[in-house]
Order: structure tokens, then sequence, then C-alpha cells
DNA sequence: CCGCGCGGACAGAGCGCTCTCCGGGCGGGG
DNA sequence: CCCCGCCCGGAGAGCGCTCTGTCCGCGCGG
């Protein structure tokens, strides 16, 4: 077997046509006679030619392929950032993320390229990588406010589309939730189920999303005559929602209702509740945030605040196909709004 | 500013030389004079050049890219795919086997694409996209013994290696672990703890990961004078884990040592035992398998059979890395040995 | 009956890069 | 002193594809 994969022009040997010819039924362009047609698609069935991307790249200017980045603010070492990529993986709303990305991506044939930037080394390698049009565009994660990237990213002209607002305005669309509002919720069905000593498990302050859940929650309950409400901050991290609980309970040994910010700490909670010998929800009413699969994978099943974000990612690889296309090009914004799901646990 | 990339020809005539000096330069081949190699940075520099990859991939017939595929056995819709990635996410293993790859592909500047195949048009689009040239090979992580990817791959002679042998026997290089040893290990500290009464909760029986280990620990025992230990099959998941140690305990409450196929399952099968009054590891002993972070997240830290994902994933990449480059040509298999970590549940 | 319009195929010019082959200049050995 | 060889830069031929401009032939209207 000839080592060397057959070319257009083998193709179009084959059919007894011009290149151009087989490269129109390819790419299923302009008027072609049926019967060529049929001709031409029997010789790339006989030769199983695949049209060569590179070539095709080169001529295009476009490499139908995104880079999907993960983002810190750090300067970590190579391995480092493996850690790094192993840290993000654990945690269950990254998976959402691929999941809603790869659902928009997928009926349409592309695939992204996985990029961890924790370094400024690596950050640089993204941009680099984009502007030799490896990449038409970026998608990205940050894990932390101040990340650099989206700066370089927009001075660079590339198109890119964030998870979550920057901290810094930088003109880059972006998808966020309403987390204020989110927090609200929780407070409002908090208080329907007539708790009066609630209190929350709040996100790290650091990061805007934490700030914000909290900001609704507090809110709303000091606008209900509820103005001090007992807070400890966690990390978004099981192990943080346990601490924060026990905390929480040695502080305020009467606590009626908790906020968790999200579902990982509310489980952590419960945890803690029921070691405690508080009954969730009779002694205790437990609410999280974003409804991951934690959420349901144990009892009581979590009432919880929904992000939905598996819409919320496709719906960034769907702004950055308009900002490829130029169809879209001046940075938008799309916020959406939280769902308060009510299950066992409040 | 110009839209318009600065190509080589820009540099040359920026720079007062040729094409092709500028190309050596970028690349660092052969010698050329210091000065000028100056010249060309310099020029470079001013030009804010990045070499256009698709051109370059075009001549060298390489993209400097692997694809990272995850894929099943079954026939799934679109739709279905994207859960099959949320849910392939959710597990920490795949955190550790994408570290493991990203610690080996970063350093060389070469990321990979993250693909899924669950259905058989995308497991075609796999082949496809290799045969494009979009990717110089994969990088295979199967759910399922019987993935029908790998003979596909094979068939088309694209370079790939395994994660785990396949059931059946293909071409391919793999990289897998002496999970029968990690059996026989967990069998062997049990017994030395003073375990009379073993039991199991064993993963999947389609996987050979789950077969073997069960294997190695039964045959352990059975040498050991004890033939009949009771089994109860897992998933893998934690529910599946809480599920085989409640039916384990009601069918055996004396139990006094489990041995669980993953982490997960042991950490499921911590919290029922404490449900029920059993103290781990006074009353009964639990070890665990694959060191995964669940291990040590929470009390008791668990005993485990440890498996080097990070070490064999970052195989797999050289392995890769050489099938593409030609320094290798025959398939070839690596097999890691387990290791006991002896924490606080056994 | 001739010409014009249009559908449909073809020819060829690149896209930006790599790499081989050449040629010129310089240094050392005979 | 001359010649040979070596070192280093340049010229040019593609890599496989897309796409514009062109041409051919056929049908129809004047």
């Amino acid at each position: 077997m000839s080592r060397q994969a057959p070319t257009l022009e083998d193709v179009a040997r084959e059919a007894g046509v011009s290149r151009a010819t087989v490269s129109r039924v390819v790419n299923g362009v302009r008027n072609v006679d049926p019967a060529i047609q049929e001709l031409v698609r029997q010789a790339i069935e006989r030769t199983g030619y695949a049209p060569n991307r590179a070539a095709r790249s080169l001529v295009t200017r476009r490499a139908e392929t995104v880079a999907l980045v993960v983002s810190g603010a750090g300067d970590a070492s190579d391995e480092a950032q493996a850690a790094f990529a192993a840290r993000v993986f654990a945690d269950p709303f990254f998976g959402r993320v691929v999941a809603g990305i790869v659902g928009y991506l997928r009926p349409r044939s592309v695939h992204p390229v996985l990029m961890f930037a924790e370094s400024a080394a690596s950050r640089r390698e993204v941009v680099t990588y984009l502007r030799q049009g490896r990449a038409d565009g970026a998608l990205v994660v940050s894990s932390h406010a101040d990340d650099p990237l989206p700066a370089l990213l927009a001075e660079a002209r590339l198109p890119a589309v964030l998870f979550a607002r920057p901290a810094r305005a930088v003109p880059l669309s972006y998808v966020d939730l309403a987390h204020r509002d989110g927090g609200r919720l929780a407070a409002e069905h908090l208080l329907a189920r007539g708790c009066r000593r609630p209190a929350t498990i709040c996100g790290p302050l650091a990061v805007a999303a934490g700030q914000e859940r909290l900001a609704g929650f507090r809110d709303t309950l000091a606008r209900r005559g509820l103005p001090c409400v007992p807070v400890a901050e966690g990390g978004f991290t099981l192990d943080s929602g346990l601490a924060a609980m026990t905390g929480l309970l040695a502080e305020h040994p009467d606590v009626d209702g908790v906020f968790a910010a999200n579902d990982l700490m509310a489980r952590g909670a419960c945890q803690v509740l029921r070691d405690h010998g508080r009954r969730v929800p009779q002694d205790v009413a437990v609410v999280g945030f974003d409804d991951s699969t934690v959420a349901v994978a144990r009892r009581p099943h979590l009432t919880t605040v929904r992000q939905p974000v598996e819409d919320m990612a496709a719906e960034m690889a769907r702004l950055l196909d308009e900002h490829i296309h130029g169809t879209r090009t001046r940075p938008t914004s799309v916020v959406f709004d939280p769902e308060l799901v009510v299950r066992e646990s409040a």
C-alpha cells in the first residue's frame, strides 16, 4: 500500500474530471452535473480520499478549530500546571462546561484544543497558538478574577469569549449568570420555609461569583428584617464546606437554614449537620448552588439554585462562532437567570 | 493596522535576507552567521511575525497535534454524547489521565484535541480527523472493553496508543496496570491485619480491570485457605459502592475486611459501614484502589492500591511520540506495577 | 440562420512554508 | 600560487487545496 495519501489530483484523474470539479463536489459548492457528481463520489470512495486540512486551511485561512483555555492568574511551573489540570478536572463544574461546549461544537464537526494557562509562558503560548492560525478563536474559563489572559487576547485582537465577566473591563464577549438573583432566590426560599436563623457558607470572596451570591443572599435577608447573617467563607470544595459548617454550628447551634454557595459545600454541610444530630430539612434546611451532579448523587437530594452551565457554555461557543465568522463584531454579554430547584433538603 | 499577518517574505525583506535564511533561524537549522541571526531576530520582533502553521504542516506533513479520544462502545446521539462527556469528566480518574498527558505534551508545546467517540459516526470522525492530517496520532481512553475504535485506528494504520489492553487483540501499543497484582496486594494486606472474613466490592465484570482485580484478590485468598469470598459487583461509582456495601453487610454482618475495586466505592463502603455502627478500621478494614484524590479527601484516609495514572498517561504520550516519529514501529505494551499505600482505613 | 446567454467544466494562480540544490567566497594544503 | 573543499546564503520547486477567470457547448430568440 502506498503510504502517500491520495490527493484531489488523484481523485480527479480517477474520475476523469478536473481538480476544481472534485473540489466543488467535496465542498458541495455550485451546480455540478449529478452524473459527474456521482462519478466523483465513486472515485473518492475508491481512492479513500480525505482532504488535507493543512492545504485547505492555508487557503481558507481558517483552522476550523477552537481553543478551550482553562486559565488561572498564577505563574506556575510545567509540573504545577499538570497539577492545575488535575484540580480543574476534579471540579464537576468544568465537566459541565466541556459538555456544553462539545454539545455545540460536535454537530459542527469542530473539536476543541485543550489548553491550560497558569503561567506567563503558557499565556503567551495561547496567544501564539491563535496567531499561528492553529485555532480560530478561544473559549476562556478563568479560575481567577484577575486573569491576565483576556486582556492579552483582546490586545492581539483575537476572537475570544469568556465565561464570567472579567474583573477589569476587557473588550471581549462573555457569558455570565445573575449570581445576585441566585442568592436572592435562596434567601426567599429559606424565608418562605419559615427559617428565622439562616446562615451561609459563601464562596471565596476573591471570586466575583462568590461575592455576588453572598450579596444577593444578604441583601434579601436584610430587607426582610434580618441584617446580621452568620457567614463562613468556603473555597467551593467539599472539605471547605465541612469545615465551614462545623464552625457555623459551633458558633450558632440554633441555625435553622443554610445557603451554601455551591452544591459541593452544601453536601459537606449536610454531612456535618447529620453528624451533629440535625435532620435536614426538618431541623436545618440546606440550599445549594449550581444544580450539579452532586446535588442528586446522594440523599437528601439538594434544593439548589440552578446554574445552566451547559447552556451557558454552548452560548459561549455560539458567540465565538459569530465573532470568528464576522457575524458579530462588537463584544456582547449574555447573562443567564438562575432558577430555584426545590428538592428534599429545603 | 494591516489585518494581514506578516509572512516569512515580509520578514526577509525587512531583514534584507532571503526567505530561506529566515526560515533557518526560525527553526534553528544549520549554521547561520550570528550577525545575520540577530538581524533576522530583530526583523521578526518588529514585524510581529508568527509562522503560519497550515503552511508549515502542508510541507512537513505534520500537525504537531495529537487527539485525546475518550471512547465508549455505544452508539449515542449528539445529545447523549454531551452527557457522556459530562460523565467522563465527573470521574477523577480522567482528570489524572489528562494531567499526565498534558504533563508530557506541554513542555513539547503540543496540545491535545479533545474528542468523544460514543457513536459509530463519531468514531468515523476520529479516523477522518487523523487521516486529514489534523492530528498526528491518537491517545485513546476507552470506557468499555469492546470499544471498536482501536481496531478502526489500527486498520487505517494510524498512530495510536491505548490506555489498557483492548479486549480483542489489536496491533496497537498500550499502557496498562498489573491489576491482578493489585488485588493480591489488597488481599495480603487484609490478611496481614488479621482479617478472617474479608469481602470485596468488585468493579464491573464487563471491564477487564474489574475482573483482574477481583481475580487477584480471590486467588490470593483461596491460596491462603479462604476459598469463598463474598462479592458484590459495583460500577466504579460512589452510589454503587453504597449499594454494594449495604448488600454485603445484610448478608454477611460479620465481615471484617473489604476490598473495593476503586476509591470511590471504598468511600461509599466507609459511609455505609459507619452508618451501621462499624468503626473503620477497628471493626472493618477497608482497602480501596487507585489512590485518587478522594482517597484523602475525607477521614478516614483510605489505605489503597495506588495506580500511577499520571505516569501511565505520560507514558502513553511518550509512546505515541515515538510511533509518530518512527522511532518505534512495532506495537508495545508497558505494564505498570501497583503499589500498596497504607493509610488509616486498613 | 446566426448570435447571445448561460450552465458547467477547466486551467492556473497563488496561500506561506520547507528544503534541496547551487553558487560564491574564503581558507588551507600541496 | 593555485586548487579543492567547505561553509553559508539564495533561488526555486513544490506541498494540496481553493477560487477566479475563462472557455466551450447548447438552447433559444430575433
